[in-house]
DNA sequence: TCTGGGGTCCTAGGACCC
DNA sequence: TCTGGGGTCCTAGGACCC
């Protein structure tokens, strides 16, 4: 919900239900001479993308019920491991259509997935593999508009206001690129922005191209639930349940006093905004990343001093691998974080911010030492993790560092 | 034998400075 | 000595997303 709202709140200063007059928004970089066109703005989402890279190398699997998970070792002569076979605290990335037929979702325990889908054939994640296919389909569709923002390995948003063919000719150069330039299939929505580009893009999954114009709001969106809006998640839904508001049409219409009531101004305005159909966030091609990670959740959990030994090791490789991972991306950070699941699933996290920036193992390991010394341990662990926010990068000799601009389409 | 890993952004209190 | 407001930074927690 965060940079939605956000962004929101920096174009729109209005109160909640005041109306504001139906102009295009404009874009940043627009010339104030030409008249603003309306935008046109296209998600592109790939269909099951960890699971239909993985049908890439095994063919053979194309049509079976496949999940993606964190074990399983890969087929060795033809023999697949099953899900029924899986023991452990993993979970599901990636189902395929037929395994998601039988009830088998992403971020499921795959234990329970098992019991769902025991004869469901398990691939091993394959992080190269799923980033080759991602640069693949991203430089495709840089071919017809530069103008991109990433929003993760699998999906991305476009701005195709300055490009002239019509959206459903697109839509379809969009889908024929990726697919010639990887084999796989994407869904695209377009619509005037974001918001309704990205439910758009869902409403005809898998190979979906969906376009939505004036007058589809209240036919194609508002019967949906709230909970297909970005940004609103499982704590908002079911607080919105117990208002009465179930559909983006009940949200649409609802008393903007009772919204501000139970989630507050900036929140409610939003809600309201958001069924509507309004949304001014531009596509953002560039940023830089604010903070990097590394984390684990342990085969079982473990006691602060019966597993001390053990604990001591895992430490100390996090502190390592989030080292070559800055080194990686070039940057250091001031703060150094850690991360805490107890054995009853409270977080902790506890922060310590430096008085340089640091890049080498043993510095995070020393700052993070103490942010460890700060928490009471009186419950075994079941997750350990080490963080580095307050990024820079590190300048080159003669590279004076040059703050990060954001460019916007 | 439920529940991964890597992120973003927001909120809110306290410290500290002007 | 008391009262205040604004701004920024730090820290901890939480919602949400892919």
């Amino acid at each position: 919900m965060a940079d939605f709202r956000r962004s929101r709140l920096d174009h729109r200063p209005e109160p909640p239900g005041q109306q504001r007059p139906d102009t295009p928004p404009m874009t940043p970089t627009r010339v104030a001479s030409a008249p603003p066109r309306e935008r046109r703005i296209a998600h592109l989402d790939m269909d099951a993308f960890f699971a239909s890279v993985g049908l890439l190398r095994y063919p053979d699997l194309r049509g079976q019920p496949v999940v993606i998970g964190g074990w399983a070792s890969p087929p060795e002569n033809g023999q697949y491991a099953r899900l029924r076979d899986y023991v452990g605290r993993g979970v599901i990335t990636t189902a395929t259509y037929e395994a998601r037929a039988l009830g088998v979702h992403s971020a499921m325990g795959m234990m329970k997935a098992a019991r769902l889908a025991p004869d469901a054939i398990v691939l091993p994640v394959d992080f190269q593999a799923y980033r080759h296919y991602s640069r693949l389909f991203k430089a495709a569709v840089a071919v017809i508009t530069p103008c991109i923002e990433d929003r993760g390995i699998d999906e991305i948003y476009l701005d195709l206001t300055d490009l002239n063919d019509d959206s459903m000719a697109l839509g379809r150069a969009l889908k024929r690129a990726v697919r010639d330039a990887t084999g796989l299939v994407c869904s695209v929505g377009i619509s005037p922005n974001k918001l309704l580009s990205k439910i758009a893009s869902d409403l005809d999954k898998p190979d979906g191209l969906t376009i939505i114009g004036p007058g589809d709001l209240e036919r194609r969106i508002w019967p949906l639930p709230a909970s297909k809006v970005n940004g609103i998640g499982p704590k908002a839904t079911r607080k919105l349940q117990t208002l009465g508001i179930v559909t983006i049409a009940d949200l649409a219409a609802a008393a903007p006093d009772l919204l501000q009531q139970h989630f507050g101004l900036g929140t409610a305005q939003w809600l309201l905004d958001v069924a509507h159909g309004r949304d001014d966030r531009p596509v953002v091609t560039e940023s830089e990343p604010k903070t990097i990670s590394r984390e684990t959740t342990f085969e079982r959990d473990l006691h602060a001093r019966h597993d001390r030994a053990l604990l001591s090791q895992i430490f100390l490789e996090l502190c390592e691998h989030l080292s070559q991972d800055l080194a990686r991306k070039g940057v250091r950070g001031a703060t150094v974080g850690i991360k805490l699941r107890f054995d009853d699933f409270r977080i902790v996290t506890r922060d310590l911010t430096l008085d340089a920036p640091v890049t080498d193992a043993e510095a995070i390991h020393r700052a993070a030492g103490q942010c460890l010394k700060r928490v009471t341990l009186n419950r075994r662990l079941r997750l350990l993790g080490v963080r580095v926010s307050k990024l820079e990068p590190i300048a080159a000799p003669h590279e004076p560092h040059r703050p990060v601009q954001l460019e916007l389409c």
